[in-house]
DNA sequence: TTTATATTTAGACAGTTAACTAAATATCGT
DNA sequence: ACGATATTTAGTTAACTGTCTAAATATAAA
């Protein structure tokens, strides 16, 4: 699957955007990217995943918990491919 | 269901972010727009009715053709939000 | 007004997604 | 090594998506 279209899938979805907008403000594990969420922490797991194959957050363990990290690189070429239209 | 998720599922489509490259140069009718692309003409009909859910075309008659534009407009929000991530 | 052309709508089907519960895995502290 | 905590993986289910074929609708042309 494309680039553009595996970003655009993931931001395609309120929960997804909204756990990256958290992410912004710095480094969060699961159990505290869950909190607050209206779904078990199984289902934000599984947002996780798509987030991650997307390449739009990475992950590393840290001690118990598993932190995720906002990764706004791959952004740029779905970014990009908008820009073409406003453009010009 | 929100406007910029409305816009990126939209956009999570390659055959339909193609039909809206080919907006861009210019309006096209649904025949035209079905040339090349690897599906039925059904088919097309139902990814225009999607990007028009979106907003992000406009259609009028002309004819016995049915004539497509492209309003880009709504890529302004979805946009916007995007641009949050890289700014600052 | 009948026939042809352009396009959509309806119905079916396979594959994907988002959610759940329950079970598995990994690390930590004792 | 054991029990607690953190998180994922597995399996299920309902809803959604992308595609098809066939039928319906709308306009144009003869």
């Amino acid at each position: 699957m494309s680039l553009p279209t595996l970003t655009f899938k993931a931001l395609a979805d309120p929960t997804r955007r909204q756990m990256l907008e958290r992410l912004r403000s710095g480094d969060l594990n699961a159990g505290e990217l869950a909190e607050g969420l209206p779904m078990t922490k199984a289902s934000v797991s599984h947002h996780l995943a798509m987030l991650k194959q997307a390449g739009l957050i990475r992950v590393r363990r840290q001690g118990q918990n598993l932190v995720y990290t906002l990764d706004a690189t791959v952004f740029q070429e779905a970014l990009q491919w908008m820009m073409g239209f406003l453009k010009d």
